[in-house]
DNA sequence: GAGAGGAGCATACTTAGGTTTAGGATCAGC
DNA sequence: GCTGATCCTAAACCTAAGTATGCTCCTCTC
């Protein structure tokens, strides 16, 4: 439930997922336009990749079609490419003439689905829900991991080393034999961790440290 | 390093990994014998896959090679069977006239790859080797999740809700409150968790109840 | 060269966590 | 009816954690 509409042709709002569809036929794009619109997505079309990377993407769920046999780049290599770039963003192929080969890099890649055309108006429907859902958890992930990250990159070198202790179980004395300092400083940096990264209990931070994959530093030698 | 052998030949120690072959014509079964054979693998071939399901399947790193066109029962339909059987094994799939839809369906339900014959013989081996791999990680995960579950399972009712309560943040005096009894009592239950379930530290209790997915439960109203 | 920020330490104090010892109450199973 | 397990509690005691005040030293920046 989103609210603020009970209309299924709702398109256009800041947070309405986005369908980009990119293919050199512009029949195609038409067509598809056309199907994403009767059921209220919004949509944006192009003609290749190229133009797809120039425009700017908003930051909401979305999918993008793509047709594997694109007349500069193919699909896959723009896949690739959107990897590299560090794009993510769920793919759902369409091919009228494509193998098990084309089909298994891929899929492997991470694409959603992979579609032969010509197909029906429903598959295409149900790859791009399982699509955008796919990138709105994703999106979920990451927003909360950058939130975390962005706490985290207040804390000092000093601190983060303290905390990386602290969340690996180590009482606060051997804290302090480990790198050498009193115990009582080792609390303060402990209230400054706690503070700063907001966490109401060491619970919460040894969750935090947990998504943040933070490691203990290994002792030397 | 497993150790014990340098030879690549070593076939059939108990820790060595498993290929399963499972095709109906006898001499795809054997040539994929003499193919694994040849670099040291240990196989098992199979005609069909209620063979298969009826032999025992020792506790090593092991995959499935599956012909997608199988006499009575397709490898897609097996695949599945599997699954709902809770066998997990990786399953690299053969197939002489696959088409996209059963890859697309394959590679959706976790196969590690899909090779159309004739295939390279090292398309093959790289195949079973990703797929090894993959089993051997997830070994290992199912491993360390169900020694965590045997500790948790010697835990009475009422300290699995007090670790939940713990491992959630909240402080001895609040579990109290929350489930009505005295902080003392919570205390002596939270000696016996940590004792019962080795937990070194309450960071240490943190990371089990992570990995053991366990929720605090949702106070009443 | 003044100020800011980080790191460190000491003293003093409060609260939280944890153990031991010693019980009482309930219930299942033999 | 006895035994063992589970759950609950109290008193006494100790350790760990956390906070506040006040100070030094260093370094980087304006």
């Amino acid at each position: 439930m989103t609210g603020r509409s009970n209309s299924p042709r709702t398109i256009g709002g800041p947070d309405e997922p986005i369908v980009y569809v990119v293919d050199d036929d512009v029949s195609v794009r038409e067509a598809l336009r056309n199907l994403f619109r009767s059921v209220g997505l919004r949509v944006e079309v192009f003609g290749s990749g190229a133009e797809f990377l120039q425009s700017k993407l908003p930051d909401v769920a979305s999918c993008l079609i793509l047709d594997i046999r694109l007349p500069r780049l193919s699909g896959l290599d723009f896949q690739a490419d959107l990897a590299k770039a560090g794009i993510h963003i769920p793919i759902v192929f369409m091919t009228g003439h494509g193998d098990i080969p084309m089909t298994v890099r891929a899929m492997k890649a991470g694409a959603v689905d992979f579609l032969t055309k010509p197909f029906r108006d429903q598959d295409m429907l149900d790859a791009v829900t399982a699509a955008i859902e796919r990138d709105r958890s994703s999106r979920n992930e990451a927003k909360i991991r950058s939130d975390l990250h962005a706490l985290f990159a207040t804390l000092t070198a000093r601190e983060r080393e303290v905390m990386a202790l602290v969340t690996s179980g180590l009482m606060n004395k051997q804290i302090a034999a480990e790198i050498g300092i009193a115990e009582i400083t080792v609390k303060i940096h402990r209230g400054n961790i706690m503070r700063k990264m907001a966490a109401k209990s060491l619970a919460d931070l040894v969750k935090m440290a947990q998504a943040l994959e933070i490691q203990r530093p290994a002792p030397p030698q």
